[in-house]
DNA sequence: TCCTAATAGTTCGTTTTCTGAACTATTGAA
DNA sequence: TTCAATAGTTCAGAAAACGAACTATTAGGA
């Protein structure tokens, strides 16, 4: 993948682990079972040298666990780590984005059924420390202990947070 | 942007929109207010001529509304529309996943706070089309309308879906 | 033991994209 | 009419992606 940001920001820390066009949809792959080199490479279209290069950098960011599969020839299966499964979030915003805004209504390729009542899944609510529901449009940005002169800043010229 | 996916998927199809490695960092720059050339320039660290093809691309695709705006020389602004406004789940899907897997807890340079409680906004419950929540590890995928018979395959291969 | 099939991975030349710096265009104010 | 501010373009070099051919490793069978 390319240079990495390098500023103190959420966003960006993740950007330098999925931020291609290609690693969610290895995470995609993952969450619907894929576990060998050869299904990702035929599930995704990426190329060989780079699906290498790209499952290498998985591992290493702790995203998948490469272990040794004894099948034919030299073989390996790739799972996801607690810390891939947590991009669950990332995988199921990307998803009704995309079903909502690129598909539209009645055009979805593929829905995410409720099992317990046969209902579509069709967003998210926010939750606070305690486990409760968050009025997504009453949040605040706070700098953390991990932020630096410069996030201080950029917090204190933050206009608004047009979150709806 | 690179070549498109063109598979009938929704991740695919949100990466065609914002799977590069800047433009969700344009979009936390709207999310904070950001709406002027420079400032995009100033904030991301993204070279000028890719931001001239980033933002155009992005009007295009119905994410950012371009405005004239007099000030001084040739100034435009970009505004968020409904559909840009929308990625607000994958703005906080990553902002919590770098916080808490990147940066980890102690260490995060950005908090959200809710302002009703006090309290740090913490992850995301799932809710089907009627509002209520949904147990994320009983979900399933189900071919929709917009999905083709590879689509019908692939799902049918489907082993797992591991939603914590 | 040797051959073959299956799988994963490497190499390398070409194409595409990104970077960074210099340059151009447009407009308001002094 | 000049200057400063802003947005945008151009272009050469660097980096990354693509795609095809090649290599390596191992299990099973002749």
């Amino acid at each position: 993948m390319a240079k990495k940001h390098d500023h103190p920001c959420a966003i960006a820390a993740t950007l330098n682990v999925i931020g291609d066009r290609w690693t969610m949809l290895l995470i995609r792959e993952a969450f619907y079972g894929t576990n060998r080199f050869g299904d990702f490479l035929k599930n995704t279209g990426i190329s060989r040298n780079l699906l290498t290069e790209r499952l290498n950098q998985l591992v290493e960011d702790g995203i998948f666990l490469r272990q040794p599969f004894a099948d034919r020839g030299t073989s390996h299966v790739y799972e996801l780590t607690e810390k891939g499964r947590a991009l669950d979030a990332v995988f199921l915003a990307m998803s009704h984005w995309g079903n909502a805004h690129v598909y539209g209504d009645g055009n979805e390729p593929v829905r995410m059924i409720d099992d317990e009542t046969g209902l579509r899944v069709d967003g998210f609510d926010l939750v606070n420390s305690d486990g409760h529901p968050v009025n997504r449009s009453k949040i605040t940005l706070e700098l953390g202990p991990g932020g630096d002169g410069r996030t201080r800043n950029r917090l204190a010229a933050v206009r608004k947070f047009p979150f709806s």
